[in-house]
DNA sequence: CAGGAAAAAATTTGATCATATTCTGTCCGC
DNA sequence: GCGGACAGAATATGATCAAATTTTTTCCTG
């Protein structure tokens, strides 16, 4: 719908200057990782410059992007849809995230300054507000502008690209689950992570950033059907 | 030049019927991955159209592609080439392909059928034979081969994608490190590899695995100018 | 005569190109 | 050295063609 809207990320950018592209780009991304798009559902190039009013052009090179990133797949009969995941392909993020996240939440914590640390627990606050509210779009956008967060320190910009892909590809499948449970059960380990931050210590970081990966990504695993 | 060549991954698929985009994202991507490209050289939409022979609109796409892989950067003004890469990211990639590619090669290591071991070595042996004649191009393309044929058989796409990813971007460095340095001191831990696979020793294959990651990346980091 | 499968037409969607517009970087004159 | 015009390149649109899906029609069988 609206082109303009919906990155908080981007601080202070002219967004009017991005190219149609960028922001067909961005607003797809969002929508993907926040789960505004459900697996499953079919990705019509024609469709997407009806609704956010741009050419076809723009469009489809986002949607190149997007397939590239994982984001999206192409389904061999020029169609393309957002991914559903298999058993394995969840094991195998869960070893990937273990891997990249747990690395980049130890670079950050020698580096991060303590008024980032306090910035991060608001955004933890702001959190637990949106779980007792039960605003799912909320929760998944908050956890996932904690984690940028808390990575952007790290000073490491290709494993924060890998750490970003791999978000892309399992945020539809977060978003089903989390409908299906509520947000009660969902994880929550920022407590401990913020905490060991304030100690300086990396390990402990690492220690407490792979839980929280692993409680979301388990549950992740044992709620989806098995394709 | 040639669309049609150059990939033989995709067995019998019909290479004609590839939409032209895809062709032009394959082409684009073995020049990068095997160094036809060079860092920091600039790459033009135009120039594309003119030596691929199609229109503009399959070059955007490849070239988005591309930049969402990492393997071009977008250069801020409308400008795009191949990315140079500093310490800290040469770094970054030892520490991501340590991570996903030994554990590639330890999982590949059950499943890995024998005939497969022996095309492996086949392989390998090729390679000593580009070493030998100095064949910088040859090395590149079938030291890929052999990494990817050993992945494939891991059983995880999305691992494996991760790893072409990070593929994609020191491809036309490690060029220039050949370039430099010649063949001869190129790293091959793959006869360790092979034997270590035939012993059906998963630890053994990770460690070999990792020791021709490490030389190699070391080899670029410590040979690279640091921006 | 009814039900269903196969074939054919129609519609929807994707791919490519040619063209117009906008932007960036450069070069020349002051 | 600075400012404006110019050239070149990138972005975006709409038109056109090709492919695939869906719908309709037809024909055969029970």
């Amino acid at each position: 719908m609206d082109l303009i809207k919906n990155n908080a990320d981007t601080a202070l950018t002219d967004r009017e200057k991005q190219p149609a592209h960028e922001q067909v780009y961005q607003t797809l991304k969002s929508q993907i990782l926040f789960g505004d798009l459900v697996p499953g559902q079919p990705v019509t190039i024609q469709g997407l410059t009806d609704s956010l009013g741009v050419g076809m052009t723009p469009v489809r090179e986002a949607i190149r992007r997007l397939i590239s990133d994982g984001a999206l797949i192409f389904q061999g009969n020029r169609r393309v849809s957002v991914p559903l995941l298999s058993a394995s392909d969840i094991e195998q993020m869960i070893f990937a995230r273990l891997s990249i996240e747990t690395e980049l939440s130890r670079r950050s914590t020698d580096k991060i300054p303590a008024a980032e640390i306090d910035q991060l627990e608001r955004l933890d606050q702001q959190l637990d507000g949106m779980i007792s509210d039960g605003d799912v779009g909320g929760y998944l956008r908050l956890n996932h502008a904690f984690h940028q967060a808390l990575y952007s320190h790290a000073d490491a910009p290709i494993l924060v690209d890998l750490a970003e892909r791999l978000w892309l590809k399992f945020g539809p499948s977060l978003r089903i689950v989390c409908g299906r449970f509520g947000t009660q059960s969902l994880p929550d380990r920022h407590k401990d992570i913020i905490s060991a931050l304030r100690d300086r210590d990396a390990e402990k970081v690492g220690i407490a950033t792979a839980q929280d990966i692993d409680q979301g990504m388990s549950m992740m695993r044992d709620t989806l059907p098995n394709p």
